[in-house]
DNA sequence: AGTATCGTACTGAAGTATTCAGTAGAGTCA
DNA sequence: TGACTCTACTGAATACTTCAGTACGATACT
Protein backbone atom coordinates (compact mmCIF):
# COMPACT_ATOMS: atom_id res chain seq x y z
CA UNK A 1 0.00 0.00 0.00
CA UNK A 2 1.33 3.69 -0.68
CA UNK A 3 1.79 5.71 2.79
CA UNK A 4 -0.22 8.64 2.97
CA UNK A 5 1.49 12.08 2.01
CA UNK A 6 1.83 13.85 5.76
CA UNK A 7 2.14 17.48 6.70
CA UNK A 8 6.06 15.71 7.53
CA UNK A 9 6.62 14.46 3.92
CA UNK A 10 5.52 17.90 2.29
CA UNK A 11 7.65 19.52 4.61
CA UNK A 12 10.63 17.45 3.42
CA UNK A 13 9.23 17.86 -0.06
CA UNK A 14 9.76 21.96 0.32
CA UNK A 15 13.45 21.26 1.05
CA UNK A 16 14.07 18.89 -1.93
CA UNK A 17 12.72 21.86 -4.26
CA UNK A 18 15.71 23.70 -2.67
CA UNK A 19 18.06 21.40 -3.68
CA UNK A 20 19.22 17.95 -3.33
CA UNK A 21 19.87 17.32 0.01
CA UNK A 22 21.64 13.71 1.70
CA UNK A 23 19.52 12.83 4.98
CA UNK A 24 22.11 13.66 6.95
CA UNK A 25 21.95 17.57 5.39
CA UNK A 26 18.14 17.51 5.82
CA UNK A 27 17.96 16.57 9.76
CA UNK A 28 20.52 19.57 9.88
CA UNK A 29 17.93 21.99 7.41
CA UNK A 30 14.90 21.18 9.32
CA UNK A 31 16.48 22.10 12.63
CA UNK A 32 16.89 25.43 11.12
CA UNK A 33 14.21 26.34 9.15
CA UNK A 34 11.44 23.89 10.13
CA UNK A 35 12.09 23.45 14.22
CA UNK A 36 9.57 26.10 15.15
CA UNK A 37 7.24 25.52 12.43
CA UNK A 38 7.19 22.34 12.24
CA UNK A 39 9.24 20.14 14.57
CA UNK A 40 9.97 16.78 13.80
CA UNK A 41 12.82 14.31 15.15
CA UNK A 42 16.03 13.77 14.11
CA UNK A 43 15.27 9.88 13.24
CA UNK A 44 12.15 10.84 11.08
CA UNK A 45 14.02 13.21 8.77
CA UNK A 46 15.72 9.84 7.83
CA UNK A 47 12.96 7.74 7.15
CA UNK A 48 10.98 10.54 5.41
CA UNK A 49 12.71 10.57 2.35
CA UNK A 50 12.62 7.05 1.54
CA UNK A 51 9.41 7.53 1.47
CA UNK A 52 9.03 9.89 -1.06
CA UNK A 53 10.95 7.46 -3.19
CA UNK A 54 8.84 4.94 -2.51
CA UNK A 55 5.54 7.64 -3.92
CA UNK A 56 7.97 8.52 -6.99
CA UNK A 57 8.06 12.36 -5.52
CA UNK A 58 12.13 12.06 -5.33
CA UNK A 59 14.84 10.13 -6.37
CA UNK A 60 18.08 9.15 -4.29
CA UNK A 61 21.43 8.78 -5.74
CA UNK A 62 24.89 6.93 -4.33
CA UNK A 63 27.64 9.78 -3.91
CA UNK A 64 30.96 9.34 -2.47
CA UNK A 65 31.81 10.96 0.87
CA UNK A 66 35.18 10.81 1.63
CA UNK A 67 37.63 7.55 0.27
CA UNK A 68 35.57 5.22 1.22
CA UNK A 69 32.58 6.17 1.87
CA UNK A 70 28.83 6.98 0.45
CA UNK A 71 26.11 8.48 1.13
CA UNK A 72 22.58 9.19 -0.10
CA UNK A 73 21.39 12.46 -2.32
CA UNK A 74 17.72 12.75 -2.29
CA UNK A 75 16.30 14.86 -5.47
CA UNK A 76 12.69 16.09 -5.95
CA UNK A 77 10.89 14.81 -9.54
CA UNK A 78 8.53 16.48 -11.41
CA UNK A 79 6.06 15.06 -9.77
CA UNK A 80 7.09 15.77 -6.72
CA UNK A 81 6.84 18.84 -7.60
CA UNK A 82 2.97 18.82 -8.87
CA UNK A 83 2.18 17.10 -5.48
CA UNK A 84 3.93 20.86 -3.90
CA UNK A 85 1.83 22.47 -6.27
CA UNK A 86 -1.50 20.77 -5.30
CA UNK A 87 -0.90 20.53 -1.29
CA UNK A 88 -0.39 24.61 -1.91
CA UNK A 89 -3.88 24.74 -3.01
CA UNK A 90 -5.81 22.19 0.45
CA UNK A 91 -6.40 24.05 3.71
CA UNK A 92 -4.00 23.33 6.44
CA UNK A 93 -4.58 21.64 10.01
CA UNK A 94 -4.95 23.74 13.08
CA UNK A 95 -2.10 24.74 14.84
CA UNK A 96 -0.84 23.10 17.76
CA UNK A 97 1.08 24.38 21.05
CA UNK A 98 2.11 22.27 24.10
CA UNK A 99 3.98 22.73 26.70
CA UNK A 100 4.18 20.84 30.28
CA UNK A 101 5.15 23.41 32.19
CA UNK A 102 1.65 24.27 31.35
CA UNK A 103 0.04 20.39 32.57
CA UNK A 104 2.52 21.32 35.66
CA UNK A 105 0.51 24.37 36.15
CA UNK A 106 -2.30 22.64 35.74
CA UNK A 107 -1.90 20.09 38.29
CA UNK A 108 0.31 21.98 40.26
CA UNK A 109 -1.52 20.60 43.56
CA UNK A 110 0.29 17.75 43.57
CA UNK A 111 3.73 19.86 44.40
CA UNK A 112 5.41 22.80 45.98
CA UNK A 113 4.99 26.69 44.88
CA UNK A 114 8.56 26.12 44.37
CA UNK A 115 8.22 23.38 41.96
CA UNK A 116 5.73 25.23 40.29
CA UNK A 117 8.08 28.51 39.81
CA UNK A 118 10.76 26.17 39.18
CA UNK A 119 8.77 24.84 36.47
CA UNK A 120 7.57 28.01 34.71
CA UNK A 121 11.16 29.81 35.32
CA UNK A 122 12.40 26.53 33.10
CA UNK A 123 9.70 27.18 30.86
CA UNK A 124 11.35 30.87 30.80
CA UNK A 125 15.00 30.07 30.54
CA UNK A 126 13.97 27.07 27.28
CA UNK A 127 12.53 29.95 26.06
CA UNK A 128 15.17 32.77 26.12
CA UNK A 129 17.82 29.89 24.35
CA UNK A 130 15.38 29.19 21.40
CA UNK A 131 15.23 33.21 21.28
CA UNK A 132 18.62 33.69 21.07
CA UNK A 133 19.31 31.00 18.65
CA UNK A 134 16.53 32.09 16.49
CA UNK A 135 18.05 35.60 16.67
CA UNK A 136 21.58 34.31 15.80
CA UNK A 137 19.96 33.20 12.48
CA UNK A 138 18.35 36.30 11.89
CA UNK A 139 21.61 38.26 13.16
CA UNK A 140 23.05 35.74 10.18
CA UNK A 141 20.83 36.99 7.50
CA UNK A 142 21.72 40.64 8.65
CA UNK A 143 25.58 40.23 7.92
CA UNK A 144 25.26 38.85 4.77
CA UNK A 145 24.53 34.62 5.69
CA UNK A 146 21.78 33.82 3.75
CA UNK A 147 21.85 30.07 2.30
CA UNK A 148 18.08 30.83 -0.07
CA UNK A 149 18.15 34.95 -0.34
CA UNK A 150 15.16 35.12 -3.03
CA UNK A 151 13.32 33.42 -0.23
CA UNK A 152 14.32 35.75 2.37
CA UNK A 153 11.57 37.79 2.89
CA UNK A 154 9.46 34.33 3.38
CA UNK A 155 11.47 33.23 6.33
CA UNK A 156 11.69 36.38 7.81
CA UNK A 157 7.51 36.68 7.98
CA UNK A 158 8.08 33.51 9.83
CA UNK A 159 10.80 34.52 11.65
CA UNK A 160 8.60 37.69 12.81
CA UNK A 161 5.31 35.30 14.44
CA UNK A 162 8.59 33.78 15.91
CA UNK A 163 9.71 35.91 18.07
CA UNK A 164 6.97 37.67 18.85
CA UNK A 165 5.81 34.37 20.61
CA UNK A 166 9.14 33.74 22.22
CA UNK A 167 8.57 37.70 23.52
CA UNK A 168 5.20 36.71 24.69
CA UNK A 169 6.20 33.51 26.57
CA UNK A 170 8.94 35.02 28.61
CA UNK A 171 6.65 37.78 29.49
CA UNK A 172 3.92 35.33 30.64
CA UNK A 173 6.30 33.20 32.45
CA UNK A 174 7.56 36.30 34.04
CA UNK A 175 3.69 37.20 35.22
CA UNK A 176 2.82 33.75 35.88
CA UNK A 177 6.13 33.18 38.54
CA UNK A 178 5.23 36.30 40.48
CA UNK A 179 1.56 35.58 40.82
CA UNK A 180 2.41 32.09 41.88
CA UNK A 181 5.00 33.59 44.77
CA UNK A 182 1.91 35.47 45.84
CA UNK A 183 -0.19 32.05 47.01
CA UNK A 184 0.22 30.91 50.17
CA UNK A 185 0.59 27.08 48.75
CA UNK A 186 -0.35 25.70 45.42
CA UNK A 187 -4.10 25.25 46.68
CA UNK A 188 -4.86 28.45 48.14
CA UNK A 189 -4.34 31.15 45.85
CA UNK A 190 -4.97 33.92 49.09
CA UNK A 191 -6.45 36.92 50.37
CA UNK A 192 -4.66 38.98 46.97
CA UNK A 193 -5.63 36.80 44.22
CA UNK A 194 -7.41 38.65 41.53
CA UNK A 195 -8.41 36.06 40.01
CA UNK A 196 -12.10 37.54 39.64
CA UNK A 197 -10.89 40.33 38.15
CA UNK A 198 -8.79 38.84 35.43
CA UNK A 199 -11.46 36.49 34.03
CA UNK A 200 -13.47 40.36 33.59
CA UNK A 201 -10.49 41.34 31.85
CA UNK A 202 -10.04 38.69 29.47
CA UNK A 203 -13.71 38.19 28.25
CA UNK A 204 -14.08 41.74 27.44
CA UNK A 205 -10.88 40.85 24.92
CA UNK A 206 -8.44 43.23 26.96
CA UNK A 207 -4.90 42.31 27.90
CA UNK A 208 -3.41 41.21 31.09
CA UNK A 209 0.21 41.19 30.27
CA UNK A 210 1.56 44.97 29.76
CA UNK A 211 3.18 45.44 26.94
CA UNK A 212 6.68 46.49 27.37
CA UNK A 213 8.48 48.33 24.42
CA UNK A 214 12.16 47.36 23.12
CA UNK A 215 14.00 45.31 26.78
CA UNK A 216 17.46 45.09 25.98
CA UNK A 217 18.19 41.47 27.10
CA UNK A 218 20.82 38.32 26.40
CA UNK A 219 24.29 39.50 24.54
CA UNK B 1 7.92 -4.46 30.68
CA UNK B 2 6.71 -1.61 32.61
CA UNK B 3 5.40 1.09 30.19
CA UNK B 4 7.05 4.43 30.50
CA UNK B 5 5.29 7.76 32.28
CA UNK B 6 5.07 9.97 29.63
CA UNK B 7 3.74 13.77 30.00
CA UNK B 8 0.70 12.56 28.72
CA UNK B 9 0.53 9.90 31.38
CA UNK B 10 0.91 12.45 34.05
CA UNK B 11 -1.60 14.66 32.39
CA UNK B 12 -4.04 11.85 32.78
CA UNK B 13 -3.42 11.02 36.27
CA UNK B 14 -3.70 14.60 36.88
CA UNK B 15 -7.13 14.20 36.24
CA UNK B 16 -8.09 11.03 38.43
CA UNK B 17 -6.58 13.07 40.79
CA UNK B 18 -9.69 15.61 40.59
CA UNK B 19 -12.23 12.62 40.50
CA UNK B 20 -13.09 9.47 38.89
CA UNK B 21 -13.69 9.17 35.30
CA UNK B 22 -14.88 7.37 32.48
CA UNK B 23 -12.11 6.51 29.54
CA UNK B 24 -14.88 8.72 27.45
CA UNK B 25 -15.54 11.51 30.34
CA UNK B 26 -11.79 11.57 30.64
CA UNK B 27 -11.65 12.18 27.05
CA UNK B 28 -14.39 15.35 27.70
CA UNK B 29 -12.23 16.96 29.87
CA UNK B 30 -9.00 16.70 28.47
CA UNK B 31 -10.61 18.55 25.47
CA UNK B 32 -11.65 21.21 27.75
CA UNK B 33 -8.96 21.70 29.80
CA UNK B 34 -5.57 20.05 28.07
CA UNK B 35 -6.73 20.86 24.48
CA UNK B 36 -4.25 24.57 24.36
CA UNK B 37 -1.47 22.80 26.50
CA UNK B 38 -1.08 19.33 25.80
CA UNK B 39 -3.72 18.32 22.77
CA UNK B 40 -4.04 14.90 22.18
CA UNK B 41 -6.15 12.34 20.26
CA UNK B 42 -9.04 10.98 21.87
CA UNK B 43 -7.98 7.46 21.69
CA UNK B 44 -5.17 7.99 23.25
CA UNK B 45 -7.44 9.03 26.19
CA UNK B 46 -9.09 5.26 26.38
CA UNK B 47 -5.16 3.56 26.22
CA UNK B 48 -3.75 5.67 28.79
CA UNK B 49 -5.79 4.89 31.67
CA UNK B 50 -5.68 1.35 31.06
CA UNK B 51 -1.57 1.69 31.53
CA UNK B 52 -2.00 3.38 35.01
CA UNK B 53 -3.69 0.65 36.19
CA UNK B 54 -0.95 -1.61 34.98
CA UNK B 55 1.26 0.62 36.89
CA UNK B 56 -0.49 0.02 39.95
CA UNK B 57 -1.36 4.32 39.64
CA UNK B 58 -5.20 3.65 39.46
CA UNK B 59 -7.57 1.10 39.64
CA UNK B 60 -10.65 0.22 37.37
CA UNK B 61 -14.41 -0.85 38.03
CA UNK B 62 -17.08 -1.19 36.00
CA UNK B 63 -20.16 0.61 36.88
CA UNK B 64 -23.82 0.37 35.03
CA UNK B 65 -24.67 2.69 32.88
CA UNK B 66 -27.39 2.38 31.82
CA UNK B 67 -30.05 -0.77 31.66
CA UNK B 68 -27.88 -3.16 30.05
CA UNK B 69 -24.66 -0.88 29.73
CA UNK B 70 -21.24 -0.47 32.16
CA UNK B 71 -18.57 1.84 32.22
CA UNK B 72 -15.49 1.73 33.16
CA UNK B 73 -14.37 3.95 36.14
CA UNK B 74 -10.68 4.82 36.86
CA UNK B 75 -9.70 6.47 40.04
CA UNK B 76 -6.22 7.44 41.09
CA UNK B 77 -3.92 5.31 43.95
CA UNK B 78 -2.31 6.24 46.90
CA UNK B 79 0.71 5.31 44.90
CA UNK B 80 -0.49 7.42 41.75
CA UNK B 81 -0.90 10.80 44.11
CA UNK B 82 2.98 9.88 44.93
CA UNK B 83 3.82 9.41 41.58
CA UNK B 84 2.23 13.41 40.69
CA UNK B 85 4.24 14.53 43.76
CA UNK B 86 7.63 13.56 42.06
CA UNK B 87 6.99 14.46 38.49
CA UNK B 88 6.45 17.69 40.08
CA UNK B 89 10.01 17.75 40.99
CA UNK B 90 11.00 17.33 37.69
CA UNK B 91 12.10 19.53 35.01
CA UNK B 92 9.76 20.32 32.66
CA UNK B 93 10.32 19.45 28.33
CA UNK B 94 11.01 22.89 26.32
CA UNK B 95 7.49 24.17 24.59
CA UNK B 96 7.01 23.08 20.72
CA UNK B 97 4.44 24.82 18.61
CA UNK B 98 3.27 23.94 15.38
CA UNK B 99 1.57 25.08 12.48
CA UNK B 100 0.49 24.06 9.23
CA UNK B 101 0.35 27.40 7.66
CA UNK B 102 3.53 28.06 8.52
CA UNK B 103 5.17 25.37 6.42
CA UNK B 104 3.02 26.46 3.80
CA UNK B 105 4.48 29.93 3.88
CA UNK B 106 8.06 28.43 4.07
CA UNK B 107 6.88 26.68 0.58
CA UNK B 108 4.83 29.55 -0.64
CA UNK B 109 6.94 29.40 -4.08
CA UNK B 110 4.82 26.10 -5.32
CA UNK B 111 1.80 27.83 -4.70
CA UNK B 112 -0.26 31.54 -6.15
CA UNK B 113 -0.29 34.40 -3.54
CA UNK B 114 -3.96 33.10 -3.16
CA UNK B 115 -2.92 29.60 -1.76
CA UNK B 116 -0.93 31.61 0.41
CA UNK B 117 -3.21 33.93 2.04
CA UNK B 118 -5.93 31.55 1.44
CA UNK B 119 -3.94 29.33 4.32
CA UNK B 120 -2.88 32.18 6.41
CA UNK B 121 -6.47 33.20 6.58
CA UNK B 122 -7.43 29.49 7.63
CA UNK B 123 -5.02 29.99 10.45
CA UNK B 124 -6.46 33.09 11.38
CA UNK B 125 -10.25 31.79 11.53
CA UNK B 126 -9.43 28.24 13.08
CA UNK B 127 -7.73 30.23 15.88
CA UNK B 128 -10.70 33.14 16.54
CA UNK B 129 -12.88 29.43 16.78
CA UNK B 130 -10.41 28.51 19.44
CA UNK B 131 -10.45 31.61 20.92
CA UNK B 132 -13.95 32.19 20.86
CA UNK B 133 -14.06 28.34 22.32
CA UNK B 134 -11.94 29.38 25.07
CA UNK B 135 -13.58 32.81 25.99
CA UNK B 136 -16.88 30.61 26.38
CA UNK B 137 -15.34 28.51 29.14
CA UNK B 138 -13.69 31.45 30.79
CA UNK B 139 -17.39 33.35 30.37
CA UNK B 140 -18.80 29.82 32.57
CA UNK B 141 -16.66 30.61 35.30
CA UNK B 142 -17.76 34.30 35.36
CA UNK B 143 -21.42 33.26 35.78
CA UNK B 144 -20.46 30.67 38.41
CA UNK B 145 -19.95 27.15 35.82
CA UNK B 146 -16.72 25.89 37.58
CA UNK B 147 -16.18 22.54 38.14
CA UNK B 148 -13.27 22.54 40.34
CA UNK B 149 -13.65 26.02 42.39
CA UNK B 150 -10.48 25.58 44.13
CA UNK B 151 -8.48 25.32 41.09
CA UNK B 152 -10.30 28.62 39.29
CA UNK B 153 -6.62 30.43 39.47
CA UNK B 154 -4.80 27.73 38.11
CA UNK B 155 -7.13 27.64 35.03
CA UNK B 156 -7.26 31.28 35.06
CA UNK B 157 -3.77 31.84 34.90
CA UNK B 158 -3.48 29.36 32.06
CA UNK B 159 -6.23 30.60 29.64
CA UNK B 160 -4.17 34.02 30.02
CA UNK B 161 -1.66 32.23 28.11
CA UNK B 162 -4.05 30.67 25.84
CA UNK B 163 -5.94 34.32 24.81
CA UNK B 164 -2.69 36.57 24.39
CA UNK B 165 -0.94 33.50 22.46
CA UNK B 166 -4.32 33.26 20.23
CA UNK B 167 -4.58 36.89 19.74
CA UNK B 168 -0.83 37.08 18.85
CA UNK B 169 -1.52 34.77 15.87
CA UNK B 170 -4.61 36.67 14.74
CA UNK B 171 -2.79 39.74 14.22
CA UNK B 172 0.22 38.01 12.79
CA UNK B 173 -2.51 36.61 10.17
CA UNK B 174 -3.28 39.88 9.65
CA UNK B 175 0.08 41.11 8.93
CA UNK B 176 1.09 38.75 6.93
CA UNK B 177 -2.19 38.67 4.73
CA UNK B 178 -1.01 42.32 4.30
CA UNK B 179 2.30 41.72 3.56
CA UNK B 180 1.51 38.74 1.30
CA UNK B 181 -0.65 40.79 -0.33
CA UNK B 182 1.71 43.39 -1.42
CA UNK B 183 4.46 40.70 -3.13
CA UNK B 184 4.11 40.22 -7.32
CA UNK B 185 3.66 36.57 -7.16
CA UNK B 186 5.25 34.40 -4.29
CA UNK B 187 9.32 34.25 -5.29
CA UNK B 188 9.63 37.94 -5.30
CA UNK B 189 8.47 40.67 -2.63
CA UNK B 190 8.10 43.04 -4.90
CA UNK B 191 9.87 46.74 -4.53
CA UNK B 192 7.94 47.96 -1.56
CA UNK B 193 9.59 44.99 0.64
CA UNK B 194 10.76 46.09 3.76
CA UNK B 195 12.43 42.77 4.87
CA UNK B 196 16.02 44.93 5.53
CA UNK B 197 14.39 46.58 7.38
CA UNK B 198 12.43 44.32 9.63
CA UNK B 199 15.51 42.11 10.37
CA UNK B 200 17.14 45.34 11.89
CA UNK B 201 13.68 45.20 13.59
CA UNK B 202 13.93 41.75 14.99
CA UNK B 203 17.45 41.65 15.92
CA UNK B 204 17.38 44.88 17.85
CA UNK B 205 14.47 43.52 20.42
CA UNK B 206 12.01 45.75 18.97
CA UNK B 207 8.63 44.14 18.28
CA UNK B 208 7.56 44.50 14.68
CA UNK B 209 3.24 43.93 15.02
CA UNK B 210 1.84 46.84 16.46
CA UNK B 211 0.34 46.18 19.79
CA UNK B 212 -3.25 47.56 19.30
CA UNK B 213 -5.58 47.89 22.26
CA UNK B 214 -8.99 46.27 23.18
CA UNK B 215 -10.86 45.06 20.10
CA UNK B 216 -14.37 44.42 19.71
CA UNK B 217 -15.07 40.76 17.89
CA UNK B 218 -17.14 38.38 17.82
CA UNK B 219 -20.25 37.58 19.38
C1' DA C 1 52.96 9.85 15.74
C1' DG C 2 49.27 8.86 18.52
C1' DT C 3 44.91 9.75 20.50
C1' DA C 4 41.06 12.31 21.78
C1' DT C 5 37.24 14.67 20.23
C1' DC C 6 33.89 16.24 17.31
C1' DG C 7 31.32 16.04 12.99
C1' DT C 8 29.42 13.06 9.26
C1' DA C 9 26.18 9.52 7.94
C1' DC C 10 23.43 6.61 9.04
C1' DT C 11 20.29 1.90 10.98
C1' DG C 12 17.41 -1.29 14.12
C1' DA C 13 14.29 -2.10 17.53
C1' DA C 14 10.94 -0.92 20.67
C1' DG C 15 7.72 1.84 22.22
C1' DT C 16 4.23 5.95 21.95
C1' DA C 17 0.51 8.29 19.60
C1' DT C 18 -2.77 9.24 15.72
C1' DT C 19 -6.11 8.13 12.20
C1' DC C 20 -9.86 5.88 10.66
C1' DA C 21 -13.45 2.94 10.74
C1' DG C 22 -16.60 0.46 13.05
C1' DT C 23 -19.97 -1.31 16.83
C1' DA C 24 -23.77 -0.66 19.56
C1' DG C 25 -26.83 0.82 23.41
C1' DA C 26 -29.49 5.07 25.27
C1' DG C 27 -31.94 9.45 25.17
C1' DT C 28 -34.66 12.98 22.65
C1' DC C 29 -37.57 15.12 19.52
C1' DA C 30 -41.00 15.16 15.58
C1' DT D 1 -41.50 4.93 14.67
C1' DG D 2 -37.69 6.67 12.74
C1' DA D 3 -33.94 9.76 12.64
C1' DC D 4 -30.43 11.75 15.02
C1' DT D 5 -27.27 12.69 18.53
C1' DC D 6 -24.79 11.30 22.60
C1' DT D 7 -22.57 7.72 25.32
C1' DA D 8 -18.94 4.32 25.52
C1' DC D 9 -15.91 2.18 23.63
C1' DT D 10 -12.35 -1.30 20.34
C1' DG D 11 -9.13 -2.98 16.41
C1' DA D 12 -5.92 -2.28 12.99
C1' DA D 13 -2.82 0.27 10.41
C1' DT D 14 0.21 3.85 10.12
C1' DA D 15 3.01 7.78 11.84
C1' DC D 16 6.44 9.31 14.79
C1' DT D 17 9.89 9.30 18.79
C1' DT D 18 13.44 7.49 21.72
C1' DC D 19 17.44 5.28 22.45
C1' DA D 20 21.30 2.94 21.42
C1' DG D 21 24.62 1.66 18.47
C1' DT D 22 27.99 1.56 14.35
C1' DA D 23 31.61 3.46 11.92
C1' DC D 24 34.31 6.57 8.98
C1' DG D 25 36.63 11.25 8.60
C1' DA D 26 38.79 15.68 9.89
C1' DT D 27 41.11 18.58 13.06
C1' DA D 28 43.57 19.77 17.07
C1' DC D 29 46.51 18.88 20.71
C1' DT D 30 50.48 16.76 23.02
Amino acid sequence: MAPRMTTSSYAVLGLLALRPWSAYDLAQQAERSLRFAWPKSERHLYTEPKKLVDLGYATVKEEPAGPTRTRKMYDITDSGREALREWSKTPPAPPAFEAETMVRLLFAEHGTIDDLTDALAKLKTDTEELHSWSLSIIEGYDSGDIPFPDRLHLAVLLATFQIELFTLIERWSDYAIAQANQWQDTTTPGTADRTPEIIRILTSHQTVLNQQGPKPHHA
